[in-house]
DNA sequence: ACCTGAACACCGTTCAAGT
DNA sequence: ACCTGAACACCGTTCAAGT
């Protein structure tokens, strides 16, 4: 149907041009929406853009480049973090492994942003609180300034290199079977490896395959950052 | 020059199609090559192509697809690796930082293979032999086989996320002059943070600035994690 | 069996032109 | 000031066709 002739020319104004304008926090919003749903692969530039119903180009007026838009999303998961406070002498070890945790919680929520986040240096706001946080439970621990300062690089490190080694496993989604499979077959092929080359992976290869679902390996390494960094506490 | 009218129609066949046939090992030469040149993002199918004088197409003959080819990337690199032996229990400690840094030493030989590395199931010739040899010197340290199991997991983890971290922090190769600049930016920032609300920032601004060119960062971790090690090794 | 050209469905970024 | 279409210079992978 096309319109009656008798309509006017210039109508009056459409109710709205029914777009808002772009801004930093949309773009934002958007790629987080897509890193949730469809993994860090689908955060370009033009499927941000698309899903705000406009073309790559306009994003470039809010965000400089995609580098900043991927530290942008890692200051957004920061954020999220509940971390303990105040600090507690008598438990600063335990501290740190739930503030790792959480940390890592944070980071499996919204998985495919460690891959931004491993090389980023801390300068959001949500980032350096975080820093903050640590630097208080390690002193409360007794650590000298610098090892404290160090193990506030050492800490996100590990916690980003999980999540990010967690992500690429999870590579075209595989149902828990399939990763079962995966584990079983990795068990058996290490168990029939040449014994007289690879006897210890031979002997070890329960242990060796164990744990690649779950927490225990995360623990594993909480629990031997916690004891290393006592030990340095202890030192002096 | 045009050739001579007389020469014959169907010439001796050419000395040989100075083509030598494609194969594995010429194409992760290629990619090597490149990335130790140009950096990770040089390594596309198409360029190692265009390289060998070909078209990307004809690589799936032998790599099934990029990921092969980085993970052929990581064992060559696993290969250069000299890793002590045999395990010496009195000085089990100092061999597995050794190890480290031989690692370590390895992957900053081709920046950029970290990328491919980490989250890369071990399973190549090289990769095993690095197990078998990190597995030899915790049990002769005294770990539990679980515990040992889990190191092995957690040191490679350690060692390529330093290097995948120095190798983004490479982008666009900055000068000395640069990262210094850079460092004392940093520093600059966080001493001006406000005092009331990241008190520990800015008192250690110096400290989180410190030792971020060099190795000493590199040197904590591998003496937090071996000394975390060595507590667990007591505990039994 | 191996190789190839051409195509498909994507990238990030720039730029002149519009409003 | 903000937005846009179109273009540039790239990706990984597939496939029918060649040798």
């Amino acid at each position: 149907m096309s319109q009656p002739p008798w309509r006017p020319i210039s109508p009056a104004k459409p109710v709205r041009p029914a777009r808002e304008p772009l801004n930093r926090e949309r773009i934002v919003d958007t790629a987080l929406r897509l890193v949730v749903d469809q993994g860090y692969e689908a955060v370009s530039m033009r499927k941000v853009a698309q899903e705000l119903r406009t073309g790559p180009a306009s994003l470039y007026a809010h965000v400089a480049n995609k580098r900043e838009l991927d530290q942008l999303l890692v200051d957004r998961v920061a954020q999220s973090m509940n971390l303990p406070s105040p600090p507690d002498p008598e438990r600063w070890q335990e501290q740190l492994k739930d503030a790792m945790r959480e940390m890592l919680r944070a980071m499996r929520s919204t998985p495919g942003v460690a891959r931004a986040a491993i090389g980023a240096v801390p300068l959001g706001e949500a980032a350096l609180r975080t820093s903050e946080c640590l630097l208080g439970i390690l002193k409360a621990g007794g650590l000298p300034d610098q090892a404290a300062a160090w193990a506030v690089d050492l800490i996100p490190l590990y916690v980003t290199a999980i999540a990010f080694e967690e992500d690429v496993q999870r590579v075209a989604d595989w149902t828990p079977e399939d990763l079962e499979r995966f584990i079983d077959g990795l068990r058996g092929h290490f168990a029939s490896l040449p014994a007289d080359r690879f006897p210890l992976t031979v002997a070890l290869a329960g242990p060796l395959t164990s744990g690649a679902d779950g927490d225990e390996r995360f623990e594993f390494g909480l629990a031997v950052i916690t004891a290393g960094l006592a030990a340095l506490a202890e030192k002096p």
